[in-house]
DNA sequence: CCGGACCCTTTCCATTTGGACAGTGTAGAC
DNA sequence: GTCTACACTGTCCAAATGGAAAGGGTCCGG
């Protein structure tokens, strides 16, 4: 029985260590993350990280990966949904998943933030791997709620990412945040709050 | 003749080593970046650097002291401006400058987007030295124009860092921005664009 | 001519880094 | 039993890093 639980134990290790990279990546970005502290916040030796992931920057895609084709999975039912409600409550939907998400892991738009200003393989992955499906479907329905007339007029990429830019600074940004404006940003009453500054941006009102 | 040249090549290696390490900073973050990349980028060693900054965690802080010092100045001409115009005139006034300020200097928040994430020194400093600053002139605006029922209701605060998530999105990730929207965040259409909608997310209209 | 202030270079080093490599131990298939 | 696959550990290393220490040149006031 000892030797089962043991088992058990050391058989998540792989899932151990994906946890503690998220928070470090997060944290300290790529390079401000050792493996040795990854790998003790996951009570386990540096040596088992390069075991299951081989390098620093596979495991980088490995903890990116597994969340992005979760939120990718959400995004296909949402977009089924919208073919029923029209793209005006389609991109309120839209907005109000992207801020509970936000909420729910600030860890992955923290950790993307780091990778956002060189052009590094990093980046072009995980545009070409996520990014892009996202783009397409929130400026997809943003063009559609325009031509029916009830969102902003403007450039859909602009406006989207002018959301996005609204949406993740109190989260990917917290400690400012709270020590300036004594808010706390993942409370519901400023999820709800800033859902609606999102809503109100694509002029969605 | 040559030597007084040579003189003033030499004499200028600090300002050639401020410039190179905006640039690398600004790319890379603190931990990405290393004194001999910046001192090759200057052209010098990285003794040097060590030489006249002591260390790379004091270098930064004279990156972004010196740029912000300059802020500052403007922000102070700005708030003398204030109290002739009215607070609605003054605040778009502030964001006008604002954009255009990120536009011409984005290095400095991607720089500062790198330090956001954990409680650390620099950040600390940063806050204290010029950030609150910056957040009282701008949410005592926004309080005034609500009072005087020209900007939006809601935590001035939250509406303060709405408008600089909105703002500084494209310009500090602009390979994304670019690479996604097929626009150039930097040209004169854009800046106008971005004041726009960062007016109409503080309710200027 | 001297001495110090300033800018810069050279040489050096302890430490940390990602990762290679060669084990060890255990569980299940035959 | 033996063999293989898998999870994990211990030892080692070359490369890179921030920075210490000391030396060298030029200028300028006395």
């Amino acid at each position: 029985m000892t030797a089962k639980v043991k088992v058990q134990d050391l058989a998540d290790g792989r899932r151990r260590i994906l946890d503690a990279a998220l928070e470090e990546f997060a944290t300290f970005g790529v390079d401000g993350t050792t493996l040795r502290r990854i790998a003790e916040r996951a009570g386990t030796q540096h040596q088992l990280i390069v075991y299951h992931f081989k390098s620093k920057d596979a495991l980088w895609k490995a903890v990116v990966g597994e969340i992005c084709s979760n939120v990718l999975a959400d995004l296909l039912s949402l977009e089924r949904e919208a073919k029923a409600v029209g793209p005006a409550s389609a991109l309120c939907q839209l907005v109000r998943n992207f801020v509970k998400l936000t909420a729910a892991r600030p860890q992955l738009h923290r950790m993307l933030t780091f990778e956002g200003r060189s052009d590094n393989d990093r980046l072009r992955w995980w545009i070409s791997e996520y990014v892009c499906h996202f783009y397409a479907l929130s400026t997809r329905l943003i063009r559609e709620a325009q031509t029916a007339g009830v969102a902003r007029a403007g450039h859909p990429g602009r406006l989207h990412y002018a959301m996005i830019g609204l949406v993740t600074t109190s989260f990917v940004f917290e400690t400012e945040y709270s020590a300036m404006t004594k808010l706390n940003p993942f409370s519901a009453r400023e999820i709800e709050e800033i859902t609606q500054l999102a809503q109100a941006i694509l002029g969605l009102d």
